[in-house]
DNA sequence: TACTTGATGTGGTTGGACCACATCGCCTAA
DNA sequence: TTAGGCGATGTGGTCCAACCACATCAAGTA
């Protein structure tokens, strides 16, 4: 055993024993190696380790936003662990909006008509129709589609549609480079976004899988990404 | 930027534009710190990282097994960055069942008939049989799982379902203590195994699916899983 | 020829030093 | 008394130099 793993145990049993909890500050790196009795370097390369799985968040100075203070964002874990096997070319590019495809229609099959991520998927489609830059419109677009994968109210699909996005978020000027007329495909989409969303409302859950499925697969298509 | 950022975005590189490959090495670390003019506790932090993203292994000595190599193991990644969330109580085991369900139930649906993963999964259907010991047999379970997952030939689901195994492996022992009689669900797993190969083989994908999530969820509600 | 033994190169670990940064609290001057 | 400044303190970030354990290889030796 390694003694940064050593470390790495310590602190996941902090957490799982509940003596660590999100917001929570980890000891200050001198004092926790003092306290494990190993050298500071061991304690930095487990807290980097976790902070790259999102488990931990670390800021220099005093106060506020000092120290190393435990956090949960899974989707930057996830999501650079998929970007790193993309650059490898370990995981193709198609199994990536495959799975994204899988995952987005059984989320929209399942959605919440009630959820509050659904009001706020319906509030983003008003911005996007004001939205003139390709970029911002974008943006929006992710912020839509995840909003809809947390309709369905499972966090674990959620942190993973937001890994997969994440993954392969490099590759969209790419795409939208492709695209012959952005315009259209801009319009298209903003379409087809209301069409799912209403038939969630109308809890069409089957529809609404199909459209969305539709939906990507129409983007990708059009982008021109080899399957 | 951080300066281990810096080495890690330098090694990315290196993996993208393919002047590393799998199985390929790194150069040593006090290289890699003299030509990126940084420390070498910087290198080593970055290589931390990688190899907790299941990029490279590390390793002492010299020749075959040493230095720091390029390997693919996406599985470990996503299973620590999992476990870890779960262990905050961030990422509810219930959702990891649910997820495992619908990524397992699609691969059955699309698993190719002439996959050698396929042929796998029988032969340790045959071994079942033969296993007395528990572990034992829950080791080939899983085995036989993910083989099912990787006759989909999708190599993103795969990873997926093999790091949802990992991060609730240590609730297995909870799960199988619950049960009321080990031997008959063991036999009933065995004759459900039989059943999902059987529809695969006959193409019959929508059965397979509805057999699998029925597999899964059974056992969870047997082992006594709140949902 | 077979075996020992040292040289070499790898990652693993440690302690100490210094830096940049942000806050807190004392001290000074108005 | 109050307002401002300014140093003390504690945080993570970085670097360096040294040493260890390990595995291999090559030279030397019996």
């Amino acid at each position: 055993m390694r003694t940064h793993q050593l470390v790495l145990q310590w602190i996941e049993n902090q957490l799982s024993a509940g003596e660590l909890t999100l917001g929570g500050r980890l000891p200050a790196e001198r004092m926790l190696a003092e306290q494990l009795e190993v050298s500071r370097t061991s304690v930095r390369e487990a807290i980097r380790i976790l902070e790259a799985m999102g488990v931990v968040r670390a800021g220099v100075g005093s106060g506020k936003d000092a120290g190393t203070v435990v956090i949960a964002d899974p989707t930057t874990a996830l999501g650079s662990a998929l970007r790193l096997h993309v650059a490898t070319s370990h995981l193709p590019v198609a199994d990536i909006v495959e799975t994204r495809v899988l995952l987005e229609s059984w989320a929209a099959a399942r959605a919440r008509t009630d959820s509050p991520a659904l009001t706020e998927a319906a509030a983003l489609l008003e911005q996007m129709d004001a939205a003139v830059d390709t970029e911002e419109f974008l943006g929006m677009d992710v912020r839509f589609h995840l909003a809809l994968a947390e309709a369905a109210g499972n966090a674990v699909v959620s942190a993973m549609m937001g890994s997969l996005r994440e993954a392969i978020q490099s590759y969209a000027g790419t795409f939208t480079a492709n695209l012959p007329d952005w315009d259209a495909t801009a319009a298209r989409l903003r379409a087809e976004h209301r069409e799912i969303l209403a038939a969630i409302s109308h809890n069409d859950g089957a529809r609404a899988a199909d459209l969305v499925a539709a939906h990507i697969e129409g983007y990708y298509k059009e982008a021109g990404l080899a399957d």
